[in-house]
RNA sequence: GCGCCUUUAGCUCAGUCGGUAGAGCAUCGGACUUUUAAUCCGCUGGUCGAGGGUUCGAGCCCCUCAGGGCGCACCA
């Protein structure tokens, strides 16, 4: 509302003109309210204590009531009320503070005390404008619920909503506990190259973008792997990242065109060393964040299930997970047409381009994937999808790869990384020729990667994990855009 | 890209059959020295997403466009 911006404007120039500045440079708290409220929270009703507290915070509720004036203060640590009476800070005093507003950031000096009702509270001996707020607060009823604006106003979003901002302090728990954990186990975090001259490392459209002297054409990175797999050529042998990815591709409630992947390495593992760090990984970051290891997880129906992540994880192959749903026994050393067959009965449509391997991950996903409610690591992926992982030790057709789905969700990704630089470069020239083919996704020759493998990469587990959606699921929530603070929206117009 | 839904006061929402705009909170004025979403009394606040059309008359019906949500497609 235009009128309440220029009221609070105008009161900017009133407290100007009478020497208070609304803006002020500092100001040094003692406590935050957290601490006051953990200190003197078991105060008894009706008391007062020559306890004295600096401590600042955002007006987020006003009670005037004649000559006494009630204010809930927030901080980031909890909320407390401030008691401010006449007698104590004198007329001219509470006629300032009568001026202030829902939404001002102010600091006060007091003492501690509680009401007669109980409410600890900090009674005002000096309160001071630490910043003006010139636009109002959203309804302190029911808050904002316009997704549009909590979206792209995200700090109103802050200010009024508590699931907002529990929802961030999760996924930090989350991250934090991630390194911790990863700490613990003698990795270390290391830093590669956002700007790629070849997107490698996944199926996906890359951003482009320009590189100015260099007069370059670069992509943004659409994965971490290939590089961090250059540093276990280089003998680190436990490097992870956790880093920002971007896929030029749909935006959905599971989908952002930025998001933040944790991916690892582990030298001298294969897939089943990194399916058991991811399972602990995200079982001890559920502890670490939400304090339990039970969560409710939504069908695709929309119906909750109760589950305990710390209970081990289901294993399955995807053939048999097809097998399954199918009743159709399917493998990737099967026909082309067999497989269309198969796909058609289950009402899969497929490209012309797509083989046998290709073929079967479709008639997975789209017959068995939305049933994987509990954790469930579906292994054996086949080769052709799979360019950069190990042949099975057992299945010449299959790759030592997994995918874990929680909820019907894919969060994370691993297997025995392909070390042999002969069959590597064998399989990108299949990607090439896939592409030249008329298969946008698929991939090119990387052949800087290719040498590294020259210099020998030891056995290798590899494992990268959706940040993301690991953090909707123990926040629960439902839309990819509740855990991060500005997802991408079209731009707005002013 | 496609389909459905949605957009009304700063916020949360109502708006009947097409008859000329409503509530709560916030704001503003008043009362109140222990409130708790304080309460009570009174007032203010609108380009009904934008543009066009039908009609004597449109928040409502029709068309186009824009934002958002959900689903689909895409996303190994």
């Amino acid at each position: 509302m235009l009128a309440e911006k220029n009221r609070r404007l105008g009161r900017l120039d009133d407290l100007r003109a009478r020497g208070i500045e609304p803006y002020p440079y500092r100001f040094d708290r003692t406590h935050t309210l957290r601490e006051v409220r953990s200190e003197w929270g078991s105060l008894e009703a009706g008391t007062e204590t020559e306890s004295h507290v600096e401590v600042a915070g955002r007006i987020m509720l006003l009670r005037e009531q004649g000559k006494l004036i009630f204010a809930t203060v927030r901080d980031r640590s909890d909320e407390i009320q401030l008691f401010i009476s006449k007698a104590v800070v004198g007329d001219e005093a509470f006629a300032d503070i009568s001026t202030l507003d829902l939404g001002d950031w102010v600091g006060v000096s007091g003492t501690v005390m509680t009401t007669r009702k109980g409410e600890l509270s900090v009674k005002v001996a000096n309160l001071s404008l630490l910043s003006k707020a010139v636009r109002p607060l959203p309804n302190k009823w029911k808050g904002l619920t316009d997704t549009d604006t909590r979206f792209r106003q995200r700090y109103t979003d802050l200010i009024v909503n508590e699931e907002a901002r529990r929802a961030f302090e999760v996924r930090h728990a989350v991250i934090s506990s991630f390194r911790r954990t990863l700490a613990g186990k003698d990795f270390i975090e290391v830093e590669t190259p956002v700007l790629h001259v070849e997107a490698g490392g996944a199926h996906a459209r890359p951003f482009v973008t320009h590189h100015n002297s260099l007069d370059m054409q670069l992509y943004l990175r659409i994965a971490l792997e290939l590089h961090l797999k250059r540093l276990i050529v280089g003998g680190m042998e436990r490097v992870y990242e956790i880093g920002r990815v971007f896929r030029n591709e749909g935006i959905s409630t599971r989908h952002n065109p930025e998001f933040t992947m944790m991916e690892l390495y582990q030298a001298f593992g294969d897939y089943s060393e990194v399916m058991a760090i991811a399972e602990e990984l995200i079982v001890q970051a559920a502890r670490d964040a939400i304090g339990t290891t039970v969560v409710d997880i939504a069908d695709t129906e929309g119906n909750l299930h109760t589950v305990d992540l710390a209970e081990p994880w289901r294993r399955a192959r995807m053939i048999d997970l097809v097998e399954e749903k199918t009743g159709v026994a399917v493998h990737p050393s099967q026909s082309v047409d067999q497989l269309r067959k198969v796909a058609e009965d289950n009402g899969v449509r497929y490209d012309k381009h797509w083989g046998p391997g290709k073929l079967i991950e479709e008639i997975f996903e789209a017959t068995a994937e939305s049933s994987l409610i509990r954790p469930t690591f579906v292994t054996g992926h086949p080769v052709e999808i799979s360019p950069l992982a190990r042949t099975d030790r057992n299945d010449p057709f299959l790759t030592e790869r997994f995918e874990l789905f929680v909820g019907a969700r894919e969060l994370a990704n691993g297997y025995s990384e392909l070390n042999d630089p002969v069959e590597q470069r064998a399989r990108f020239m299949e990607e090439q020729a896939a592409k030249e083919a008329g298969d946008a996704e698929r991939g090119t020759v990387d052949e800087d990667y290719l040498r590294a493998l020259e210099f020998g990469l030891p056995p290798t587990g590899g494992l990268g994990i959706g940040m993301d959606r690991v953090a909707m699921l123990l926040a629960g929530v439902h839309s990819i855009k509740e855990v991060i603070l500005f997802p991408t929206l079209r731009p707005e117009v002013f």
